[in-house]
DNA sequence: CTGTTAGCGCGTTCAC
DNA sequence: GTGAACGCGCTAACAG
């Protein structure tokens, strides 16, 4: 039915052991018979059988990569920038590696789940993107994982997201603390003192670390710590929305909404404008990330920017073994405060 | 070093044989037996080897989901259905599958390169989002790969791409041409008879298709085409804040401009805004696809909506043959016209 | 219902 | 530089 090597051995007029080496390119062979066998190769149309090269070498070339949501920009650029940086030249049988992303949904079963797969494929690598789940057990089982994973040989790469205790894991994680709190800064500097914040969902190291952010740079003014003026919601356009007209309704004389990430921002923006009020003379509105559609929305928009398609690139590249990991296997990967349209002086 | 199948056995107390029936449960097993066996599986931490079961069974639980555009949601709503639909119920050791996306960018090589990555390992399934490139070549190499596949017993199935010729695959098909129809018709019925286009990328089935659509409304009309009222571009928001700027500078007198999807109809908006000109007071604007994010545009996004994550969950479960292929193994899928604010009769 | 026996297709020692 | 032989871990017939 299916060409197997043993064909292209005979077609070839070589043993299959020769065969292999030139697939592989791991061993001097003769440039005639590399040819005659590559020749072969073509004719047949033979491609690999991965499932058995991946069980006799103990390795397969597949690389995972998990994200929490698939539809959501913020991991389309990081999952994206890793994955070109995998699929290697692009060339003939041998070679390339299957980068490969996996939706969460933000389920920490499912992201357990993954990785089981994942394992069972015996992945030469595994990428997790972004924020993790502040549940000890959680946590736990998840580290559990990445340690078997990672005693298997398979190499593991968080990219936004913090280290993970006792795991043999690369970190490149995002500097969400000082980014909320320089972008907070700037707003108090603005004159601002009645702002509204839109958190993420609870139980997440992203929004925790980002309203850790705010709260500190708050804290350092001297203004007082309104508990009414932070919402949690999801991390989408929508719930940017209603949590904006449920901080207008808990306090009309807000001037400036921080929401947990630009498309927050943008579901804000349209219930403030909904809401009669003027980007941003009436408030002033910052998000985070900067996605790519966040510097031509309108009024653009002041925010974080975060490299995510670099950061995502070096993670592919550190997942292949063609980037030393950084010194003590962590990274701390830096914002950088765009201020832009959104955010102006307060009124009055 | 790692446990396998046959420790497990030892530990329970059966034969492989048994182990692999209870883990895979195709075959009667007694019940003391399973638990025994699932028991020594938990205390072992067991995970089964993929590639050698895949290699054994002929056969591999991965399923591939091709994508243009990751950081689009127009492909990450679909891929996150279809993904939904193909991992499992969640459970233990056997039974789930690894669903899986690849993002090819719009590149025909890297299409190929993944087709031919998945053929590797012997994917049970591919299913191919969104529309193809209109290269002869390039078309006739997909076919053929898939053609391969699909002997190999890979399940092939197409969603929002028109079906491949000669080709062993379920096709679920948008309906562009009769919804773009639909929406230039709307726009002409409210009086509009200067429509500026953006188009998506040249050489693309949707993009030509939706074009199609807009044309035939036109003529139906009795409307003259004025080939500088068509501008191409990507499926970007960018791309139709750059294509509108280039709309007006060819004719300040259009009163509509018909988006190729709703990214750009929002770039489309930013640079009508910025033009100083309101919407849809001054010019309507209408999007495609009705994405997540078009409902709370402002003003609201007139569009076509497409039912994304139902096909997507309907390819999925196509794809792990839990639903029928439709009749012809070929259906139509269409879309709705959603009348909103970005649309209103034409000024003076 | 369960155990035994063969391979699945390839990578990798060894010899030559 | 090349071939022969073995085994990776599992599933799929067969028996019983």
């Amino acid at each position: 039915m299916t060409v197997t090597l043993a064909d292209v051995a005979a077609r070839a007029q070589v043993s299959p052991a020769t065969v292999s080496r030139v697939l592989n390119g791991n061993y001097p062979v003769a440039a005639s018979t590399r040819e005659r066998v590559l020749r072969a190769v073509d004719e047949l149309d033979y491609v690999l059988n991965g499932p058995a090269s991946a069980l006799a070498a103990a390795t397969s070339d597949l690389v995972g990569i998990l994200v929490d949501d698939i539809a959501d920009p913020f991991f389309g650029v990081m999952a994206g920038a890793i994955q070109s940086e995998i699929g290697g030249p692009g060339g003939r049988a041998g070679g390339e590696r299957l980068a490969v992303v996996c939706n969460t949904g933000g389920s920490p079963d499912r992201e357990l789940t993954y990785l089981t797969l994942l394992q069972r494929q015996r992945a030469a690598a595994v990428v997790l993107t972004g924020g993790a789940v502040e549940d000890a057990a959680h946590q736990a089982a998840v580290a559990q994982k990445l340690r078997r994973l990672a005693d298997a040989g398979t190499r593991v790469v968080l990219c936004g997201r913090p280290p993970a205790e006792d795991t043999p894991s690369v970190a490149l994680t995002f500097d969400n603390r000082g980014g909320a709190r320089e972008l907070t800064q700037h707003l108090i500097g603005l004159g601002h003192r009645r702002l509204g914040y839109i958190a993420g969902p609870e139980e997440r190291t992203t929004t925790r670390q980002r309203l850790e952010g705010h709260r500190a740079a708050l804290a350092t003014a001297g203004i007082a710590q309104d508990p009414g003026l932070v919402v949690h919601g999801r991390y989408d356009r929508r719930s940017g929305h209603e949590a904006t007209l449920e901080l207008l309704r808990r306090d009309p004389s807000l001037t400036a909404v921080v929401a947990a990430n630009d498309s927050v921002a943008l579901g804000a923006c349209a219930a403030l404008r909904q809401s009669g009020l003027r980007i941003p003379e009436d408030v002033s509105v910052a998000g985070f990330d900067d996605l790519p559609f966040s510097i031509d929305a309108v009024p653009s928009l002041t925010t974080v920017r975060l490299p995510l398609a670099e950061a995502g690139a070096r993670a592919g590249r550190i997942a292949t073994g063609r980037e030393e990991p950084p010194p003590g296997a962590i990274a701390m990967v830096r914002g950088e405060l765009m201020v832009r349209g959104s955010s102006a002086v307060p009124r009055g």
